[in-house]
DNA sequence: GTCTATAAGATGATAGAC
DNA sequence: GTCTATCATCTTATAGAC
């Protein structure tokens, strides 16, 4: 399975097709036209088309690595924890549309029971875990729970963004997340 | 368009399927067999899927109406709201396995642009506007922000429960919201 | 109103030439 | 490694008998 360019193309193809039209009603031929790739061709790179979406989720969790990787270069957990409220609320016209790349990714993928992407690396897991961390820097016993209130507001501002087509609402939300961590203290 | 009863059992095995499997995945072929109806009478009732989609939409909608009318006979705006995030938690079984039944329902269908099913009258939106109510009635004047949020809320918290697997995080988000109600009066 | 049979089109996947 | 042509299947939708 060598990594070659169009391998590479084929992916980023299948993440953005995902992320606006969701993973079925994507169709390999969609993905291949993006891509500039013909469509008997895509089955060199991926046997089935579970394996390019494991392919997609797996890029996703290294999209999230790299950005909580630049959140890390901030001095408090709190402005870490404000840091990835704000990617959120700088994307917000993407999500709006589209809803979370990551969110609607997952809620789509949970219903189909292909136990072919495990739940142990879902992206939505590395979110919380990161959290966490900074939660319980910041010297919170309750840190796990607080991780998922997180990553929860986040996510339920992503569908509400989304279902009225109104990316303020999460740059409102986004706000009101500030206030909260600086209560935490 | 008469209203009989293979039509109703018709929306009620649509509502479980598209909950339990998606609305893409589901195909007109299992929402008639689980209906117990042949197949080729579903188009006497809907005259295509959009239109069965519809229905269902407008269902869930009444389901909600139907569930804050009954929190409306509470006595304050604090217990109304706490036995919105209550609801959530006694379902939190169903919720882990299958997702929010209307959010789930609103983000993959939010994806297709067909505007068949007008945002107008989406079932969020109802809960959105209930929970500004009850938030006014406390004397908010950030009302509509705070209902946002507490949709929001809500809804990340399914969206986790269910890529988790974990009712229990349904539960400890409900519990922390009480806790947030309580702390606004 | 109800149901069977089937048309029409799309889609995942493969065979095999180059 | 790359690409064309095509198969097999599934799915929405319709035609038309009862």
């Amino acid at each position: 399975m060598p990594v070659t360019d169009k391998r590479a193309r084929l992916v980023e193809s299948a993440k953005g097709l995902f992320h606006e039209q969701g993973v079925l009603a994507t169709t390999l031929a969609d993905v291949a036209a993006r891509a500039a790739v013909p469509l008997g061709n895509v089955y060199y790179y991926f046997k089935t088309k579970d394996e390019l979406v494991c392919a997609v989720i797996e890029s996703r969790s290294d999209e999230v690595r790299e950005l909580l990787g630049r959140l890390d270069q901030k001095r408090t957990p709190q402005t870490r924890l404000k840091g990835l409220a704000e990617q959120w609320g700088d994307a917000s016209e993407d999500v709006a549309r589209y809803g979370c790349p990551i969110g609607s990714l997952s809620s789509e993928l949970d219903k189909s029971h292909d136990t072919a992407w495990s739940r142990a690396d879902s992206p939505l897991a590395i979110l919380v875990d990161w959290s966490e961390a900074q939660l319980r820097q910041m010297g919170r016993r309750d840190a796990r729970d607080l991780a998922f209130s997180v990553v929860s507001r986040i996510q339920g501002a992503s569908l509400l963004a989304q279902d009225f087509g109104d990316p303020e609402i999460l740059v409102r939300e986004a706000r009101l997340f500030e206030r909260w961590v600086d209560g935490l203290a």
